[in-house]
DNA sequence: GTCTATAAACAGATAGAC
DNA sequence: GTCTATCTGTTTATAGAC
């Protein structure tokens, strides 16, 4: 494989991914990736024979950048409180970066849950971990009891949301993009104040 | 118009919905729409001239069917603890009996935020109205300081994103669809109770 | 108002030259 | 490895009979 057929194929892969990524799957065509990508059409094809097998090389690699970071800060071995602050401000930071991935991540995995077992083996995140870090620190009084599923969604549903629904929370509150930025830089405190505020003990 | 028109006009819109929804507007081909509503493909542009139209048609009654419901709660001249409450549970409740219109309407909207505003005039919440109730609630001391866009950000993330990220959160959580029917019917409680948590002054 | 048949445009995929 | 040209199946939309 020489340096120009590394590139192409990389090339290839970028295009698709911005395609994918904004349009979705059923909306995306192959002609409109390779003139993002700058090339013919038959190339896609020579690189990745069908359109099925782009999307699944796309879909494999943002899955494995949205599910992994999070997932090993979850299992790390930190208290609650600086887990909260560590996701809100990784993974607000990171959809920062990709702000289309949520929505299009979701709706593809909706539209066939398959794809999340077929192309994340790797999820195999131990969820007990979380259940009884959870319960011993409410044990310990350090927390408030709370399933540990329901923090975990608060969490989660706060920090991926509002990029999911940017076009409603910005007609909705009036805001321009430059007001949605601090908007969201502001989130990566307000969501772990938020929670810590919730899961204190009174004193 | 008689009688059999209005009925046929009325099965079309509601598989088209049901297709739609499912599919989204990309994924959704009008012969499964007319099969679905045991008609023939030709009648479909009989009564909505094309698959655009029929779109149009379905996206309108699902924007009112979404967002009037709470804006006029967020408007309402009750307490903040009460909206807080009062929106849980009906928003909930109706994501319940319409699971997959979360993803539909946020996918479609993100692929194209000029439907948000052509098909829903009633947009005209006013969002001052609740800045300034969360700032007089705040000045008496009933609830901590925060700004009104986090707030309600934080509330409707909490209720609409579990419905968004099903698959994601049952795998991840070992859910079966019992189990996660329970788990959203305990979040119409918790997530009150979270927020309020997080807003009570100390004592 | 409802159907069958078909037009017209499109999109994914391949053949074959260079 | 990259291109042009083309095939094949699909999909929206319309024409026209009943």
């Amino acid at each position: 494989m020489t340096d120009s057929d590394k590139n192409t194929e990389k090339t290839i892969l970028l295009s698709a991914r911005k395609i994918f990524t904004i349009k979705g799957f059923d909306g995306a065509r192959m002609q409109e990736i390779a003139d993002d990508a700058g090339i013919n059409k038959a190339l896609l094809h020579y690189y990745y024979r069908t359109k099925d097998k782009l999307f699944e090389a796309v879909f494999k690699e943002v899955l494995n950048l949205i599910f992994p970071k999070i997932i090993s800060i979850l299992q790390s071995p930190i208290p609650v409180f600086e887990k909260i602050e560590k996701i809100s401000l990784t993974y607000i930071e990171m959809l920062k970066q990709n702000p289309d991935l949520a929505i299009f991540v979701f709706h593809e995995i909706s539209r066939n849950p398959r794809r999340l077992v077929e192309n994340f083996r790797n999820a195999g995140i131990d969820f007990e971990i979380i259940r009884s870090q959870i319960s011993l620190e409410a044990a310990r009084g350090i927390i408030v009891p709370i399933k540990a599923e329901h923090l975990i969604t608060n969490l989660i549903s706060m920090c991926v949301f509002p990029f999911i629904a940017k076009p409603v929370l910005k007609g909705m509150m009036g805001m321009d993009e430059e007001a949605f930025q601090q908007f969201i830089e502001e989130r990566k405190s307000v969501i772990p104040h938020t929670l810590i505020l919730s899961l204190t003990p009174d004193k």
